[in-house]
DNA sequence: ATAAACTTTCAATTTTTTCTGAAAGTTCAG
DNA sequence: CTGAACTTTCAGAAAAAATTGAAAGTTTAT
């Protein structure tokens, strides 16, 4: 296989992957192109080898560092911005769970106190004999949510050998 | 709070949680509608509350079956077909682990094996350069990628109870 | 102060995804 | 059989998401 067609073969699947997780495809593909080059790209450069338009390319770029997966740098005597991406694949995965943490989880969390710090009521008969069942259902969500929350906080700052060692471990000794 | 109010504000949210998880908005709305009804309900109950055609309704609650987050039930002497949703919101997120692991980890690992497994060659200078560094990366995200699916797949087998208590203590001796 | 080099913005367009609803298909009681 | 009750399908419509590209904005060297 040609070297070329290996990066062209990655980049393609990153977008892919990365559009399930949130990233959407572009997104994933501009990760996947800072991944796998060396030097450090320009925006235009990203637009010529993707073939993706000046706006485009702008805009993913800046998602990707607002992600945290991506950073800006500059070359000396040189205009231009130039990106390069966060390689160790640790990292990444920690910053993706952090952002659907807040985007996602917190705000399922937040809906769910809040129905579970409210009365409810009801007027009519039939009602009144969901109530139970329902405070029931939303709160073994809410317990499962928050054991999910303290979790996923633990995992920010967790170092990858100990957490994988660690993990296996734990499955192995079962 | 009404029950009735409080019930939509969880179906909306769960259907926008959802979407966040490959399950399509509707999708989630349809199982959120089930996890908060004591009741077996119809395709047409359910086009009824929340408003949409029979033809969404049918398709999403298919792939609810499939993605095995649902279940067709029969009521004696009734022709219509009910269904009623997987309350135990553990094996509803083992499901859902499942699905994504083998409709995302698993293609991406099929592609880094491939990669990693194949000579790449090049006739450019500047490019036979760049393939140690490129087969590095490539590995460790394999690495990293191996270790997510012995995790997930252990995770498939996993009691909760043992699950969570086992992760805290964990996280907590560190 | 100017212009070249570069970045950002955003309305309009394109692409992708989801939804509708009517028609076709199935099942079953009589 | 027949037809009523119910389910499935799918082409077209609608909605949502992503992309373009040109214009506006910024920065820097001179």
């Amino acid at each position: 296989m040609k070297l070329t067609e290996a990066k062209y073969k990655f980049i393609n699947s990153w977008g892919n992957f990365g559009s399930q997780w949130g990233i959407n495809k572009t997104m994933g593909q501009i990760h996947g192109l800072l991944l796998v080059s060396e030097e450090l790209l320009s925006a235009e450069d990203i637009m010529e080898q993707l073939k993706i338009s000046r706006g485009n390319s702008n805009m993913n770029l800046h998602s990707l560092m607002d992600w945290g997966l991506v950073y800006k740098e500059t070359i000396l005597g040189e205009r231009k911005e130039f990106f390069k991406a966060e390689k160790d694949i640790w990292i990444v995965a920690k910053r993706v769970v952090k952002i659907r943490h807040e985007k996602e989880l917190l705000p399922m969390l937040r809906l769910l106190s809040e129905i579970n710090g409210t009365d409810i009521k009801s007027n009519d008969e039939t009602e009144i004999a969901q109530i139970d069942s329902f405070k029931h259902t939303i709160n073994d969500i809410e317990k499962f949510a928050k054991q999910a929350d303290t979790m996923l906080t633990r995992i920010q700052n967790a170092n990858e050998n100990w957490f994988w060692k660690s993990l296996i471990k734990l499955f192995i000794k079962k």
